[in-house]
DNA sequence: GTCATTATTGAACGATCACTCAAAAAAGGA
DNA sequence: TCCTTTTTTGAGTGATCGTTCAATAATGAC
């Protein structure tokens, strides 16, 4: 009936996620894009709208793509605690990374801190996410104080805070130039704030 | 002999300061500086240079009023480790604020994340502040170790490196729209990180 | 092969970007 | 008051911003 698009919009978007990642919302003019799509101008509006929708939605896929790391931690682990204090540890320790990353730092943070002053929707969205990971890590926590990893006294609302403030911690300690080794001892460090929660240590 | 400045160069700076602190180097536009400023571009060119310059003497502002914050709880506390603590959970509870702060989020740590990969000179400013801040926290501590407040076992370089990524996630948190009794539990699971390397606790 | 339909192209839009500079205004010294 | 020196002004620079759209190219159906 007609012609078939040329480029695959999934790959066109984790493409768009790598340059945001890097640069920002501000610092990625379309001319870049454009080059980091491999797609001209018409091709870029009909199928994302604008620049910003382009960007909302590669958000989201960085999103999905750092929760589906989070779990994949915790099922490997041989615990829930243990799962964490790896992911913590990952982190520090430059991540799986079998491909290069374009930021050590969380393209969600980033995008928080750019934009509450100047692209409000961009931050609510920023903000949602960091309240949906909060409430996986806080569902996470549920279910290991009722597995007894926990001390009963858990206020685990608290603990999933603290947590999340700890992952923002190390990926923004991650963007200093630190030695590998001191990256990594703050992530033992950083690890071990969770075990004065466990119930043996 | 001539005429003299009408505006007071301090006080230029500190306006810059607050704008470029809300909407970073990408989001504040020169129009904007004239404005913030009330000072029209031949004039600002005439002092400050160009864009670049005034920012990095805004950040450099901003870091030494920073660091004025931080001695001042030091100094008021009835030891180095209970002002260090007092000093997170002022983060927490929204600061000394006497006047309204134009972001909750560090504006080093903005700037290093908005620049790391689009304006080189910034982030490598950005790096040196928060490695000078991580010194004077290191002195703090070293000297809290000779009083005899931390634990003799205590390594003061990796303590000061966790305590500054609790400064950092605190005031990232800050800018999530969490409620301030939220935020302010944070600070004191965040400052009771502290406890475990005190002496007496 | 022809046609209908859709995708791609890239020149061009008005707006805004950081920045310049000649002209006007202001102030101290004589 | 006049002159010299410095500051301020604001229109204007070329470049780039995000975005549009008519023209062109490509594809599947028949």
């Amino acid at each position: 009936m007609a012609r078939n698009a040329r480029y695959d919009r999934t790959t066109a978007l984790q493409k768009a996620v790598t340059l945001f990642w890097e640069r920002g919302y501000h610092g990625s003019s379309m001319k870049q894009i454009e080059q980091a799509l491999d797609m001209r101008p018409g091709s870029i509006y009909a199928s994302f709208g604008n620049k910003d929708n382009l960007f909302s939605e590669a958000l989201a896929m960085y999103a999905d793509q750092g929760a589906q790391e989070l779990s994949g931690y915790l099922q490997e682990a041989p615990s829930i605690v243990d799962g964490l204090q790896a992911y913590l540890r990952g982190i520090a320790n430059g991540g799986r990374k079998a491909v290069a990353q374009p930021s050590r730092a969380c393209m969600i943070v980033k995008t928080l801190l750019e934009s509450s002053n100047t692209h409000p929707a961009l931050a609510r969205q920023a903000q949602r996410i960091l309240a949906s990971i909060q409430d996986v890590i806080h569902d996470a926590l549920e279910q290991a104080k009722a597995q007894g990893e926990l001390i009963e006294t858990t206020d685990c609302q608290r603990l999933a805070r603290l947590l999340q403030a700890q992952i923002v911690a190390l990926r923004s300690m991650a963007e200093r130039k630190l030695a590998p080794e001191e990256l990594s001892e703050l992530g033992d460090d950083v690890a071990s704030i969770l075990d004065s929660y466990r119930t043996q240590h």
